[in-house]
DNA sequence: GCCATGTTTCCTGCTT
DNA sequence: AAAGCAGGAAACATGG
């Protein structure tokens, strides 16, 4: 399969962002910091030592969620799924490919991507907090979106021939992220929080800034999650208790006494209007 | 194969 | 009574 008719190029009209774009906007990083890439749990994840080349996609994804904060960029401001790449596809793409699957966020990421590809270093690591700040967003069902997106979760990556300009280095002996397979729950939770246009009343924010939500439609944020995993008997209730674990590693705080209502704790990343 | 992580599945008991 | 919430326990999937 390749194209899939139609759709699969196509950019929501949400993407015209152009709103987003930051005034301060330079088409060169400086990296004055190209020494460190933080270990620990960030590091683990954040291993864009790694030449673009040989990003996976959640790697891909990494880097667009980082580039976006870096330049102050609402994520909601392209469509993830289109960038459901592996390095290679990113890496082989024109300046056109990227204006065409971010709109006016296209030159940005192309300029980002240009600079790691000849300095094989992001700049700036003490600008964010690297690790957490990734997002994918899988395609919603169509029928329960007001609109219609992308349909297959690959077919982005089937749209570009992969060729290979950059030859293995020896900068490429990083290792791979610890355990990415995809977003995790509270991710994919967060993530459909920051995408209004995604989130037709499955999820909604009850204290933006505090980082309480509250599910609207359970079932269906469960269906969803199942769909990412591939797992049609997903619920809510089974999903819920994932989420309980999280009371534990403090990526969620209990709310009590309020039902469907979760807080975002100290260890989940990205979910503020302006994080760091 | 082993181990760690992050769920997934099931369950009992309790609360709203 | 139904739907959620709390966790324990064990199974599972993945990746290192």
């Amino acid at each position: 399969m390749v194209l899939h008719s139609g759709c699969s190029m196509s950019i929501p009209a949400t993407v015209s962002a152009e709103s987003q774009l930051p005034a301060s906007w330079s088409p060169h990083y400086n990296c004055p910091d190209v020494s460190m890439v933080t270990p620990g749990y960030a590091g683990r994840l954040w291993s864009q030592d790694l030449h673009p080349q040989y990003w996976s996609k959640y790697q891909v994804w990494e880097w667009l969620q980082q580039t976006l904060d870096m330049h102050q960029i609402d994520a909601t401001s392209i469509p993830f799924s289109n960038f459901d790449l592996e390095g290679r596809q990113l890496c082989s793409m024109t300046y056109q490919d990227f204006t065409r699957l971010a709109g006016s966020i296209g030159p940005i990421l192309y300029q980002s991507l240009a600079d790691l590809k000849w300095t094989g270093q992001y700049g700036s690591a003490d600008m964010f907090t690297p690790g957490d700040i990734k997002t994918e967003l899988d395609d919603l069902p169509c029928s329960i979106l007001p609109f219609k997106e992308e349909p297959s979760f690959y077919s982005t990556s089937e749209l570009f021939e992969i060729k290979t300009p950059f030859q293995p280095s020896a900068m490429m002996a990083s290792p791979a992220p610890s355990n990415p397979r995809g977003t995790h729950l509270w991710e994919f939770i967060r993530d459909i929080l920051l995408n209004p246009e995604r989130n037709p009343g499955l999820i909604k924010w009850e204290d933006r800034s505090e980082g309480v939500f509250r599910f609207l439609k359970s079932e269906a944020v469960a269906q969803l999650w199942g769909k990412k995993k591939n797992n049609s008997s997903m619920t809510y209730e089974k999903l819920s208790r994932a989420m309980r674990y999280y009371y534990k590693r403090e990526i969620l705080e209990r709310v009590d006494g309020r039902r469907l209502v979760y807080k975002f704790g100290r260890n989940a990343r990205g979910w503020r209007e302006t994080e760091k």
